[in-house]
DNA sequence: AATAATGTGTAGGCTGTCTACCTATGAAGG
DNA sequence: CCTTCATAGGTAGACAGCCTACACATTATT
């Protein structure tokens, strides 16, 4: 996978996980890995970051919770986050459409 | 359309074009135009320095011909160059592949 | 005791794309 | 003749977002 591929799509892969119920960070990196079938290993440096920025826009809330002496941080989706999601899916859509179109051509379309 | 998403892709954009035979820059920018139907409009500060990225790379070769006295640089395949594509195909496949599973998994694979 | 797995996070760098700008020819219209 | 638009090629610099590398702490395993 080339290293920046997923530029731009990242708070989808973020808000994607975050559907069915809220997690925690770690949890994130693996749900995604997993989803993936092992295409897709974000880094703690790469996701942190974007957690914050998701949830200063308003698209995620966060809480901490404590699992013994282990305090981990869950986020979930607020209304705002849904919306985002059905927005980075039809973007989603809308670029991939647009690629392949160009990537492999339909035989009938313009050269 | 988000402004970086095609980032990690413009390589694969501008060898399709250049598959069906030569073509100069600002005809690569109306076949992507026209082939993505609108939606993709590569700027000349784009797309020049990826060609001649790709021609150092050995994947493009580019030659010089005139029309009256304006001059223009076309770009071709190498065999490296189709070969590439290739590879920004099937790479394409497996990216969108592992984003569309996280970003609409299958109502069977594991949460 | 040491190592791996779990868990959160920051600092700094990289690099490819974008914005903005510049130059030049040819055709069409006034 | 002059202006304007389409065609054609190109550079300089900034910017954003992701990556690499690091730091720290707890719990489980060997």
């Amino acid at each position: 996978m080339k290293a920046d591929a997923i530029r731009g799509h990242l708070d989808g892969l973020l808000l994607a996980v975050l559907e069915p119920g809220p997690r925690h960070g770690y949890a994130i990196i693996t749900a995604v890995q997993q989803r993936s079938g092992g295409a897709l290993e974000l880094r703690t440096g790469t996701i942190y970051p974007a957690l914050n920025r998701l949830e200063r826009l308003g698209l995620l809330r966060s809480t901490w919770d404590s699992v013994g002496e282990r305090r981990r941080r869950c986020y979930e989706l607020t209304d705002a986050g849904r919306r985002g999601l059905a927005d980075e899916r039809s973007a989603w859509r809308a670029f991939t459409t647009a690629i392949g179109s160009v990537l492999d051509p339909q035989p009938g379309s313009a050269t």
